[in-house]
DNA sequence: TTGCGCTTTGGGAGCGCTCCCACTGGAAGC
DNA sequence: GCTTCCAGTGGGAGCGCTCCCAAAGCGCAA
């Protein structure tokens, strides 16, 4: 690199000889702690700004034991997992909730061998103060990780199978039910369901609440169809159901890709969107607002899902127990059902 | 925080003693550096697996005067631009290659005054070993910084009015031009524009190919409609072009969301596409192929941008001189033109 | 046998900061 | 007048690692 810096970055010590105190006032000047008098809390700041001082955040890392970083951890079977939009809301919330508390995020992409493996490095090794998991499947290797930090772990939704200590999530089986207890009430009574990957808490309890729902208005759910939460797989399931259920008259797709899909099926096959198979998704991310038709989906919040996580990471951090969090959802109606 | 630690870290000091070593041939050993004789080096294995060590990345990171961390810095005037799936990509691009470096990723999202004013902090403080600045805009202040930064910086696009040093770019004249022509080979005459943002390079050199372009088939340009990159600015510069110039016959729009917002305003306007209207966008996210009708649109490669600059990051922080880069784009031809 | 050059080894000085602690001196309390 | 107290101060010991360098060990040519 061409970069010669022209002078090396001046240090506390050169800080503290230049407005004539100690290392120790001058620290405590630049941390606003007490014990420092007017005229030299006023020398110091006047040095810092002569000398351009800006102080080592490595070197206060080792001092303190604290990193000054938080890592946002994105599980998955392949990274393309985290081109869904959804992510990025969630860092945009988590970004606003970090920057409040000073702290950086360190984004980590653990859709691969080599990617897990620097997050158990990271994990194991105090590479920041704190960690909120995302996207966990069932038997995902993070769990055991998580359980073996050596900080704290936030959960962004539940893990398959077993709530964690701490966690923030949103109410996909309120959610579910809406969804299907709207298409019930619009009078559809053939009221299918696009599930999400059921190894996935999401899809489970979507699907979950659709049966809840189905069962509670008497009526038979229909077995759970199995998506991955792309637009392909929702086409195709669409494509099955045609296929298997003609008669099908709603359906719900656990997320707005796969309702997406379900949509371009319905087009293709000559299928009116709402009048002879109404939809309902879930997520209402941009996607859903340009659909066509636009999409009636469960709104779930999804920045406040990413601000939560971090502000229970912080509250972590600085040694309270928070607790757990469930966000609720509610059902934003357009015109696909 | 409840978590208690069983016990402290064991440091290099007491894996050297366990292997009755000194800690410098204990750092060697552990570093794959040369000079530690094969007995040794097993001594020290073996007790860094007895007693789990793991190497503290922050005195580390001290020592050497490298933090192991490449920042990706994202501008903007409000932090919801980062909802676009454009930086997921660029971000699963940049990861992998990171990863590939042993670096972590910071991820700062700069659309705030909090959000610049840290980032800048990071900047001057080495808090990070390198930089990747994307989305600047006209006069942005993270231009001014980068000049101050205390670490190399790559750009991802170029800034408006300047070739920084070192960047990645997409051929975005080229592929603004490649549409264009596409549409004027499809016997359209009247063909329009809807520009991204001019205050970013990327909008008003899209803008320039489109200009090229319809100079070169002896077409007149219309001039610079301005939409802001989203959806809904899309159709709001369809509808004001379709009460302007009715007869238009062909649209290049400078990104997919307001090629999406125009198509949603020509179907509203009950006109066809492509009969009536054929439109081209540019991105070739997911969103133009689950558009209605599917769009034909200029593809770049965002995660090859994301890589890229990641490895010419890499290559500066191990004192390279690497040149700037522009990766070419090619013309996705769908339904929609 | 001596000397040269090589690998191997460990001591120790940082990297730049925080924070504990012992010390000072002036205000307040008796 | 003499303790008691405490805001203010600076010395110094870390935090856990890297890396320079002097010293030791050893094979081998002269």
């Amino acid at each position: 690199m061409a970069e010669a810096a022209p002078r090396r970055h001046p240090t506390l010590d050169e800080v503290a000889e230049r407005a004539g105190v100690s290392r120790s006032v001058a620290s405590r000047a630049l941390n606003n702690a007490p014990h420092v008098s007017r005229a030299k809390r006023e020398a110091v700041e006047r040095a810092v700004r002569q000398l351009g001082y800006v102080p080592n955040p490595t070197a206060r890392a080792l001092a303190t034991r604290q990193t000054g970083a938080a890592a946002l951890v994105v599980s998955g079977e392949d990274p393309s997992i985290f081109a869904d939009p959804f992510f990025a809301r969630v860092i945009v919330g988590a970004s606003a909730a970090l920057d409040e508390a000073d702290l950086h995020l360190m984004l980590c992409l653990a859709a691969s061998d080599r990617g897990r493996k620097r997050v158990e490095e990271l994990m194991r090794s105090r590479g920041a103060d704190g960690v909120m998991l995302m996207a966990l499947r069932e038997d995902d290797p993070l769990t055991r990780m998580a359980d073996e930090a050596q900080m704290p772990v936030v959960f962004g939704g539940r893990p398959v199978g077993s709530a964690p200590r701490w966690y923030v999530d949103v109410d996909n089986v309120g959610g579910a039910r809406e969804a299907t207890e709207h298409l019930v009430s619009l009078g559809r009574r053939r009221v299918a369901v696009i599930c999400g990957r059921l190894d996935t808490e999401a899809g489970r309890a979507r699907y979950r609440g659709y049966r809840d729902a189905m069962l509670g208005a008497g009526l038979d759910p229909y077995p759970p169809l199995e998506g991955d939460f792309t637009e392909r797989s929702g086409a195709a399931a669409m494509a099955a159901l045609l296929a298997g259920h003609p008669d099908v008259d709603g359906v719900f797709a656990a997320n707005d890709n796969m309702a997406a899909g379900a949509l371009r099926t319905l087009r293709e096959a000559g299928r009116r969107v709402p009048a002879d198979v109404a939809v309902v998704g879930f997520d209402d991310l941009t996607a859903a607002q340009i659909a066509d038709p636009p999409l009636t989906t469960v709104h779930q919040p999804v920045e406040a899902l990413g601000r939560e996580m971090a502000r229970m990471l912080v509250a972590l951090v600085n040694g309270q127990d928070p607790t757990p969090l469930v966000l609720p959802t509610r059902l934003a109606v357009r015109a696909s059902a």
